[in-house]
DNA sequence: CAGATGGTTCGATTAATCTCGTACTATGCA
DNA sequence: TGCATAGTACGAGATTAATCGAACCATCTG
């Protein structure tokens, strides 16, 4: 009858409106505490910890305790990747229930996805860094070339440091609004690091929406190769 | 509070053993009727209609009525892979469920993804494809070179034909047993369709194994690249 | 036109689960 | 020590959904 892993579980733990809304909140990159994913699910507090007890049976998320506060975030940068792949395949879907409120248009430009940007912006990223020759892309993944290593290097981004790491260095990640690849890893994570160091953009607080000022993107544009 | 599309409701129609029970079968590729879907179930033909009502509903599956035979299929190749993809996630956190079964490592081995090759030898397939240099991969994705054209073409693949059709040439899809990329996409069918073509394998029934005969696995190194 | 088979629809029963009020534990602060 | 806050555990009520028996429609066969 049935072969391969229980996919039902897992699909379960997320089939739930409250729950599917604090992963999408997760989605975010940053950790964040039960009560505000109890906040963003609409829920009771202890509504919001019974859920969190089965995502985390689940495995899609993990608990990190410091003091009284459980801070929750994925578990896993594959559970981020399917939780975008859900999104992908459901906008195709359901494009007449949500009609485009005013806020998709800055999701679309740039978000964070995880700890990574995504969005249009993410996007002319990684096309801007192949097409420059910083990164390769074989079917192994993507990796930075040498010229790469050099100028993320100058950039401020050291190479070497990030390959020290668990966590693959490049990804590349599927983007559920524009349907193509941006990039994802370590390297990515390390890039929109910088990008909020230089003060280029910020988070919208409460969203994944990332806020480039007009200097910040043209900065931006001139320190690093964007397609298009 | 939620942004982007509602990935609960298509995740809760995953969420049900029954329905996720279908889906693993009708990732097999093959389209099945409805009683075929309800006895892969283990359930009624009458629960088994309304489960598939709910799957269409969601634009999971997709119908196509030939006679008074209904056969339902993925209605996507996008689906499939998220389906892959779920099994990735659920492969790593229930791992002591299911134990090993005799049935594992024939699956393992070789089994259809959707309409394409998976397994160690999918993988091995595409790994060799891009050593011999038949194919290229950068990060729009995979593409033949002209030497893969022209080998392909002599394998009995006429690369300009498949071009014509709607879906992607060439796509790597995750493999949820071996976690590294297999060959999809049509030129990843129309491979397949030449191993069944040539006697060199065929479905095991009602499962998703591809049995390979000795003289016929032989055959395909001779005549493919393979890795390793 | 019967007879048989594949599928769906309807309704009732049963099981699961989502939700929150109340009560309880643990941490931090004055 | 006292008190507020973060989080969890438990239990009851309400909702949802899964399941199958029975009846009904459509299609193929003779």
């Amino acid at each position: 009858m049935q072969s391969g892993p229980s996919i039902a579980h897992i699909a379960a733990a997320i089939g739930d409106p409250a729950r599917a809304n604090m992963l999408t909140a997760l989605t975010g990159g940053t950790a964040l505490t039960a009560s505000e994913l109890a906040l963003e699910a609409g829920v009771a507090k202890q509504t919001a910890s019974s859920h969190l007890a089965r995502l985390s049976d689940a495995g899609l998320v993990a608990v990190e305790k410091q003091g009284r506060h459980h801070y929750y975030r994925l578990a896993d940068a594959e559970v981020a990747r399917l939780l975008e792949n859900l999104m992908g395949v459901a906008a195709r879907r359901a494009p007449a229930r949500v009609r485009p409120g005013p806020k998709e248009p800055a999701l679309r430009h740039a978000r964070v996805c995880y700890d990574h940007l995504a969005g249009d912006l993410g996007v002319a990223l990684l096309d801007g860094l192949i097409e420059a020759k910083w990164i390769k892309a074989d079917d192994a993944g993507l990796a930075p070339t040498r010229l790469g290593v050099e100028k993320l290097g100058a950039f401020g981004v050291d190479i070497t440091e990030l390959r020290g790491l668990k966590r693959p260095l490049c990804r590349a990640c599927l983007d559920w609004s524009v349907r193509r690849n941006h990039l994802a890893g370590a390297l990515g994570a390390a890039l929109l690091t910088q990008i909020y160091a230089r003060g280029w953009a910020r988070r919208r607080r409460q969203s994944r929406v990332v806020e480039f000022s007009p200097t910040g993107e043209s900065a931006l544009k001139r320190a690093l190769p964007l397609a298009r």
